[in-house]
DNA sequence: CCATGTCAAGGTCAC
DNA sequence: GTGACCTTGACATGG
């Protein structure tokens, strides 16, 4: 099992996310934010590899405005380099990664022209994986969308769209279940008819789900993981006491996390801990797990 | 230099 | 039908 958290880490001082406003878009601009964000980028594995975190999410913001019409910059050529390099240092320690785009990728929307947005980022994701030299284990994770007032269309209309979507971007896309429309139960009714492998949120399933316990719940979006997908994925977080519901904490629940541990006891995944505080509580995780599986032996 | 309003993108829900 | 909210940091402007 490898352990992870998304995009940022907050103790080296810099971020592979930089960006800038599309008003002051100029090709050099978008150069040197890339440079800093793939320098930035490095930084941060190394930092993960030397404090066994080798389970990381890539933000979406590395190459901006790299799905917007705007861009004419051929990054992956541009930064081939680079980009294999940092790869290649993934392969070498045995890394995870995985991609989570945002809200804007909606492929079941009736818009069509969201839908086209919605693939170029897509496409976008998966190129950056592709130059990297990342195999079919790295994942692109996202929601199924939106619900427009009937859930069954709006499912259909999912696995239409993604039955006709580039293999590159198939081999590589997983959904999740999210906090108030699509449950697991509906992931998994997706992908039984089209083979798309499901990830498990904790707290999404804690806001949302059909009374299944979490172990079992578990146990069957692992089901849709195959060989080629490598391990499964599950994304941890716990609710955020007094806030909304759904909402991040903003350090590890240690004793939310030993329950989860508990009933999750024999199981084989990567853990994404989608928490505030990001590396903070993963190594907190990290030391706690490693104190459970001792206290076991 | 610092504070504050703003940023490519969608969708849902309350009113 | 309209506006707040999700979620989020960092950009960029204006004082």
């Amino acid at each position: 099992m490898k352990i992870g958290y998304p995009c940022i880490n907050t103790s080296i001082g810099c971020t592979s996310n930089r960006t800038f406003r599309l008003k002051s878009y100029s090709e050099e601009k978008l150069r040197y934010k890339i440079r800093m964000n793939l320098k930035c980028l490095e930084e941060t594995l190394i930092y993960n590899q030397q404090h066994n975190l080798l389970f990381f999410r890539m933000g979406s913001g590395i190459i901006p405005f790299a799905s917007h019409p705007i861009c004419k910059v051929d990054w992956a050529d541009e930064f081939q380099k680079e980009l294999e390099s940092i790869g290649n240092f993934t392969k070498k320690y045995k890394f995870r990664i995985s991609m989570h785009p945002d809200q804007f990728v909606v492929i079941n929307s009736p818009d069509k022209s969201v839908v086209e947005r919605s693939i170029a980022e897509l496409e976008y994701h998966s190129k950056l994986m592709d130059t990297m030299k990342l195999d079919s284990t790295c994942k692109i994770q996202i929601h199924v969308g939106g619900k427009y007032g009937d859930i069954y269309s709006a499912m259909d209309r999912f696995m239409d769209r993604y039955s006709g979507l580039d293999e590159k971007i198939k081999k590589r896309l997983a959904i999740e279940n999210d906090d108030r429309l699509f449950s697991l139960r509906d992931c998994l009714h997706i992908s039984k008819r089209v083979k798309i492998p499901v990830i498990f949120d904790t707290l999404h399933h804690e806001c949302n789900n059909n009374n299944e316990p979490i172990g079992k719940a578990m146990e069957s979006a692992f089901k849709t993981w195959k060989r080629k997908d490598g391990i499964p994925m599950i994304d941890y977080s716990s609710q955020k006491k007094g806030a909304r519901k759904g909402s991040h904490t903003e350090s590890i629940d240690t004793k939310h996390f030993r329950d989860f541990l508990e009933k999750s006891r024999g199981l084989d995944f990567d853990l994404m801990l989608e928490i505030k505080d990001k590396e903070k509580s993963a190594l907190k995780a990290r030391k706690i797990m490693g104190s459970e599986r001792s206290a076991r032996v």
